[in-house]
Parts: C-alpha cells; sequence; structure tokens
DNA sequence: GTTGTTTTGGAATTTTTATTCCATTCCGTC
DNA sequence: GACGGAATGGAATAAAAATTCCAAAACAAC
C-alpha cells in the first residue's frame, strides 16, 4: 500500500498526475513551481520514469496532444455512436442525464425552502438521517459530510432491522429521503418524528410525494432518469449544499 | 477583406490559422517546416501580428489551452471570507462542480479501460464492492443497482469491523473505490484480491493512486471538489454506466 | 553520537530555441 | 536592363530552457 517514493518525487508524481494537460505547454520550471519542488527534482522524476529527461517526456505528451479533446458536446456524441448499449454509450447517456438533473435543480431550486430547512437543521441537537434502498448512498453521503463537519448526525441504516426510532429526542431532527417507491421505513420513521413534534426535512421527487405530508419542509429534486436508474446527481448536490449550509450555520 | 501579403508571410497566415492547436505545442523551427517557411520568415509573421516575437504569441495559447480550471480551492476561501454563503449560493457551488465533474469525464473518459472493465465483470462469479468513508455510497449504490440486475454482488462495508475476505473466491472479481486520502481497508481488500489472482477493476482519481498498482484495469475520476467535499457525480455517473453494461453484458 | 546512505536544492553547464541582422534575391517601374 | 524598395534566407547572436553535478542536509542503522 505504501509505496513510499521520497517526499519531493512524491509531490512531482501527485502534481503531474493531476495536471497531465498542462504537461504539453509547461516548461520544467512552471511545472516545479507548481509542484512546489527544485526544478532538478522534477527532472529526477522524469528520469525514474525511464525517459532521459523531461523533454522526451515532454514531447511524448505535445505528440499525443490530439487537437484539444473535442469539446463536450461531440465527444458525448461520440460516445453515444460508439455503438449503442456500448459501455461508453452508456456512460454517455449517464452523463447527460446527471447534467440535465443539475440543470433543472438549479433552476428549480425553492430557495425558501433550503433556507427554512437550514434554520431548523441549524438549530437541532442531534440529526436523524434516514434513506432507503437508493436514497441510502445520500443519506450516507450526509451523514459523512455532517462527521466531517463535527454535526452531530445518526444515520438509520436499518442494519439487522434494528429500529431506533426511540434515539428521536426532543430537540432532534430528522432529514428523511425517499423516492418513488417510496420505503415504508423511511415513511414510518418520518412519521414518528412528526408526531413527535421534532422538525422533519423531506427530500424526495415530486410534491405528491407521501413524504410531503410527513415533513415540516419539502425540498424536492428533478432527477432525470435513465433507464430504471436515476444519477443522484443533483440530489447529492443538494444534500450536500444542505449539509454545508448547516456545518457552517453551526459554527 | 486581404490586403495581400507577401508570399511567405501568406504561408506563415495559413498554416497557423489552419494549426491554431499546435501553436502551443510546437517550437518555431517546427511551425516554419509545416508552413515551409524558414524559421525566420514565421518571426516577422509574429511581429507583423503585433506581437513582439513568437514567445509572446506561443504564450498566449498556452495560456487559452486550458480552458477552465477556475480551482475551486481558492472559490471556497473566497467565499467563506465574504461570510457563509447563504444555502442558494452553496447549493449554485454544488451545482456547478458537479456539471463540470461530468463534463470532464465525458471529455476524458477512457472507453478502452471501461470496455475491458465490463469484460472481466461479466465473466465472472460474485462481485465484490468495497468502498468506504466517501466512496462508501458509491459502493452501496453499485451494489444496489447489481441487486436490481440480479448480479450476484458482495458489498464489504466494514460494519461491525468484519472482514469478509475469505468470501473472495476463485471466478470472482473486485471492485474497489477510494480516493485520497486513500483507505486502508480498500487498499487491503483489493491487494488481497490481486494476489488470489483475481481481476480488480480500481475506481480512482489519478493515476499515480496507490490503488491503481493493485488494479488489473484503473478507470480515474476527475471529480471536482468543492472545499473539502466532493461531488460524486462523476463517479456515480462511471459506475452505473458501468454496472448497467455489466448487466446486461450477462444477459 | 557516529557512520554510511539517500535525498535535496541550487549553482554551473550544456543544449535547444528564439531572435536579430544583413547580404542577396526578387519584382515592379522607368 | 538599370534602379529602388520590398521580401527573403541563412548565418550569427541572444535568451531561455533543460540537464548535470556536487556539497549540504536529512535520515537510518548501528
Amino acid at each position: 500500500m505504501t509505496e513510499t517514493l521520497p517526499k519531493r518525487l512524491r509531490q512531482c508524481a501527485d502534481y503531474i498526475a493531476a495536471n497531465t494537460d498542462r504537461i504539453a505547454v509547461s516548461t520544467v520550471a512552471e511545472l516545479a513551481a507548481g509542484a512546489d519542488v527544485p526544478p532538478s527534482a522534477l527532472m529526477r522524476f522524469c528520469q525514474i520514469l525511464g525517459f532521459s529527461g523531461f523533454s522526451e517526456m515532454q514531447r511524448l505528451f505535445r505528440e499525443a496532444y490530439s487537437p484539444g479533446w473535442p469539446d463536450y458536446t461531440t465527444r458525448l456524441t461520440n460516445l453515444k455512436e460508439n455503438g449503442a448499449g456500448s459501455p461508453a454509450a452508456l456512460l454517455a447517456e449517464f452523463v447527460e442525464a446527471g447534467r440535465l438533473s443539475l440543470e433543472q435543480l438549479a433552476k428549480s431550486a425553492d430557495e425558501a425552502a433550503l433556507t427554512q430547512a437550514v434554520q431548523h437543521l441549524a438549530r437541532a441537537d442531534t440529526l436523524h438521517v434516514i434513506g432507503l434502498r437508493r436514497a441510502y448512498p445520500v443519506a450516507s453521503y450526509l451523514t459523512y459530510v455532517f462527521e466531517k463537519m463535527q454535526v452531530p448526525a445518526m444515520l438509520h441504516d436499518g442494519v439487522g432491522k434494528l429500529d431506533h426510532r426511540h434515539a428521536l429526542r426532543p430537540g432532534d431532527a430528522c432529514i428523511a429521503i425517499t423516492f418513488a417507491p417510496y420505503s415504508d421505513e423511511t415513511l414510518a420513521l418520518a412519521q414518528d418524528a412528526q408526531s413527535r413534534g421534532l422538525p422533519v426535512i423531506g427530500i424526495t421527487d415530486r410534491v405528491t410525494s407521501p413524504l410531503a405530508r410527513l415533513s415540516t419542509t419539502v425540498l424536492t429534486v428533478p432527477e432525470v432518469d435513465f433507464g430504471a436508474f436515476r444519477s443522484l446527481s443533483a440530489t447529492l448536490a443538494l444534500s450536500i449544499a444542505l449539509a454545508v449550509a448547516i456545518g457552517s450555520a453551526r459554527g
């Protein structure tokens, strides 16, 4: 795991890997400055890679430099035409679905609801997050972000069919995420929270969702499906924004 | 429109116009050779265009080359300094980061690697998926999709610190997902799979990732971070495409 | 601590590349 | 076909970049 390269060489490796597109158009000095190493370190790095020096490596990149990768739209078309059903074509579809979702989210996001949600959640003690099945990745990421931001949060993940509804305490709040077909367990927890008078923030796909009735504040996400699967891009973007806003409102 | 230029200068103009994308990565001598003029003619051409010389013109093209990397780290810093952004502003940032990531993914995706990954995974018996911390949402979604498509898959989620490495059987394959800072457990499982001769498909952030060495096939995802958090849009798009391709390849 | 080894930074050197300069050629005009 | 001004090519020079090298620093093993 720890193929431990010397410090400077590791810096070179990381910077170069993260900026492959700049190699062709930069000088040793520029790249070295970017990687925050002296030029000689970068030279050493090139040699360890098996090139005679930087120039040889650069020559490779300059030749490979296919006239600036085609712009996004062209490339997408290429991917799609690459035989329907090919992995590349599928990728293009999902990329497009994701982009569309994000675009719609940006257009349709309800700022007032978002602000209200942040207020509720910033005031609460512990945040209870629930999302199952395809909402589970979102719920788990939310919880991860809360943990990183030192916001007390609990993920109700249903492991072992354990039910933790009694963990809901006065002063807490609940974030419930579910999409059609709505998950009973999620709705049940939201209901429980509501009946205890806790704020419930619902993230769902439409205002007519059963979750809407159970929520103090509803955030709807226009996710574009491709085939049977949704991209989650928009849902995740909304969730992270929510989490970060809460995190900074809290401290 | 064209006050008639002297012959050599005309050649320069034509060649340069037709090869704007090569300017950034070529020397005077190379371009001159391409235009079939002596280097000095090209120099004159640059000066007539109003540059002090070739270098100045090239600098322009080199900078223009890398179109958009408006780096998000500085933007977040700015945002933070301007007082915490409103939730809506944050949302806009995450939407933008997601869009950029998807765009980059479409541009840079390695079709060959993707196809290869699908081939390996379509042939395998059980698919072992591992991804922890911020890669966990991806791993869990992958597993969800596999389940829906009736592809035998097992999520190594580390619940209860249980280690299931002996679940890896001959004929199986492993999908490992990790981003810097790389998770030891993920690398350990990948290593284990590799040493048993199972195909390992790595999804990671750069080719220098320690996961790369452990993988039969590496898929790199250019995820644009906003602040400390990544959008996961691109990673999810790639993962779903992978899963669906595998599902349909299996029948 | 001492010793031997690896790593590092920067100054010195070499190579490559850009740029200038000028003698020569070309071309239109008389 | 002689003249003058523009255009040209290549050799000479300047600038910039790459590459090497070595003394100092960091590190590891004893």
